[in-house]
DNA sequence: GTGAAAGCGCTAACAG
DNA sequence: CTGTTAGCGCTTTCAC
């Protein structure tokens, strides 16, 4: 039982028969191109028409005939990741949007990074901005070949073929494990989440704890957590005798915390723990939360990196704008 | 405009060229349509063509073909509300992969429903799903009339003209606020969040607190509050006397707890406090929060109606799946 | 100042 | 079993 009829659904086509122009005409009108060009009666009539009609222009039209969409794409998980990261969105998309750039979630869960690409290439983005784990040198060629301008990664090292916006993960790690061992902890847990998306992450993480670590006489253990109460109270009650913690981040360092607490385990006497994105919960908690502080200002840079970039794409570079800055508290 | 030549990006007649057969086969074959149709031999010859190219197929091109897109739209803000939702966000994504569609979060901030409206109608969705202070009737219209299949409106009350999955802010708000009553509290407060895009869940949980207080010799007040600890802290001290706090959700809700303690309020002695989305952080807290679960299951079945609404338009309908339920803790 | 017309890449009748 | 072909709605050159 189809409840409604398909409408007829406005094309430009109608609205210039409407107004009694030619479809160039009603183009150059509604996109604004060329102004001078048609006398402002004629406008008049074109706008009146297209309202009436609740004309829609067709963006899959445009970007077949611009050869390109005006989305930029971003892997969707990336929303998941926080407060933090959504908040900062939220501005992208603002500065984005004034360059006349859409900012689109794209959840492409597939099986690989070259699949996920894929669908991404489908749209044909003007630009793609993801984190250095889905951008395999594969994928990255798989995006150029399908024409996307702006391929901006954000990681540690440098990816071949794309913009690199340098985001060292490691050093939330190596940060936070330097200041433990400078408070004299020999024995140090880095807590692995097991949720979607995270791992690569964590693992980033891990190894700047290691870099840290290295050469001090530091034992340095990947520990998996669940965002879980259950796994975390497990952990603790069978807690292995660290005494310093890396948490990944906040929310996981918070969560071990008070675990740790309901085992009758000090923080930071018996053990000091640190986190990482500096959100509110930790500033409050108590004891208040040693964390690094990520400042992920620069939307507006960035958005301006982007539209550079699809204008006249560039030799792959590498930006650094992601500052860190580690804040000490009483959890160490 | 384009500076440099594009690089030569595969269209389906290239591949059908190198193949050595028509375009049609090549699309027979990469959309695995009408199967049997083409010889094994044949569809060996193009698969490798299309690979050897590295082609990806136009989605603009597509969608122009077929009328609409296989996006199904989202406002992006939905993601900035919290883990519960991110989560549950994530599972729809995967639930409407496999029927083929792509979950998009949009970002689209414009000036009102029926500009972001029609930012979302030209990328000429195969559904849209959002909460009900964006969809109001004209942008329902709008969307409808640009071919959208499937509206999918998410509130308190059935809009006219879009399918309504019924989700009760309201009934969040009346639920914490019945309880405090029993629990003796007749000077209620309700948190305001001041954040972007949440002020119209705020105003609606406030309506269910009013709700459960008619009639009681209560009287409710809604507090404008930050999420900052600053502006927690000036509450807290100049606490005008309110007795029972619902806190829209518990991320508002802890940083008053936190607050309330910090100034030697006791809660629940002094101040009872409850929150909603009972997110792990409530229930780890000290004293651990009473909360309004939502319970956000049924992604699988969302998509299901998702899909069934674009393959045949129905009359607008209502749909009740999200359940709310109160859990007790140690905050009041 | 305005219109005609050529495609962008794809799918699906219809012909062979 | 495979090919030909007609558009989907839009922009933009070129001609009037």
């Amino acid at each position: 039982m189809s409840g409604r009829p398909d409408p007829a659904r406005a094309t430009s086509a109608d609205v210039a028969r409407l107004a009694g122009v030619s479809r160039a005409t009603v183009s150059f009108v509604l996109n604004d191109t060329e102004p001078g060009r048609v006398s402002d009666a004629t406008r008049a009539r074109v706008r009146a028409a297209a309202e009436q009609l609740g004309y829609v222009s067709n963006a899959a039209a445009r970007a077949l005939r611009a050869g390109r969409s005006n989305l930029v794409l971003m892997p969707a998980t990336q929303a998941a990741i926080g407060r933090l990261v959504s908040d900062w969105l939220d501005d992208l998309q603002q500065a984005l949007h004034e360059y006349g750039y859409t900012l689109v979630l794209h959840g492409g869960r597939g099986a690989g990074p070259v699949e996920v690409a894929r669908a991404w290439a489908e749209m044909r983005p003007a630009a793609v901005l993801a984190p250095v784990p889905g951008l395999t040198p594969a994928a990255v060629e798989l995006l150029h070949t399908a024409g996307v301008r702006a391929v901006i990664a954000t990681g540690g090292e440098p990816v071949p073929g794309a913009h690199t916006l340098i985001f060292r993960q490691e050093e939330l790690g190596r940060l936070a494990a330097a200041h433990l061992i400078e408070r004299g902890r020999r024995r140090l847990a880095v807590l692995m989440p097991g949720e979607r998306g995270l791992d690569a992450f964590a693992a980033e993480r891990l190894a700047g704890v290691r870099l840290a670590a290295e050469g001090q006489g530091v034992e340095v253990t990947p520990v998996p957590l669940r965002y879980d109460w259950d796994d975390a109270l497990a952990l603790a009650r069978s807690w292995p005798g660290f005494d310093g913690v890396f948490g990944y981040n906040d929310d996981y360092a918070l969560l071990l915390v008070r675990a740790l607490q309901e085992v009758g385990l000090e923080v930071p006497g018996a053990v000091a723990v640190a986190g990482a994105d500096d959100l509110l919960p930790g500033r409050i908690a108590r004891p208040a939360l040693t964390s690094v502080r990520i400042d992920l200002s620069g939307a507006g840079e960035l958005a301006a990196l982007v539209h550079r970039l699809i204008e006249e794409p560039a030799e792959a570079g590498v930006v650094d704008t992601v500052r860190m800055q580690l804040i000490v508290r009483d959890s160490t």
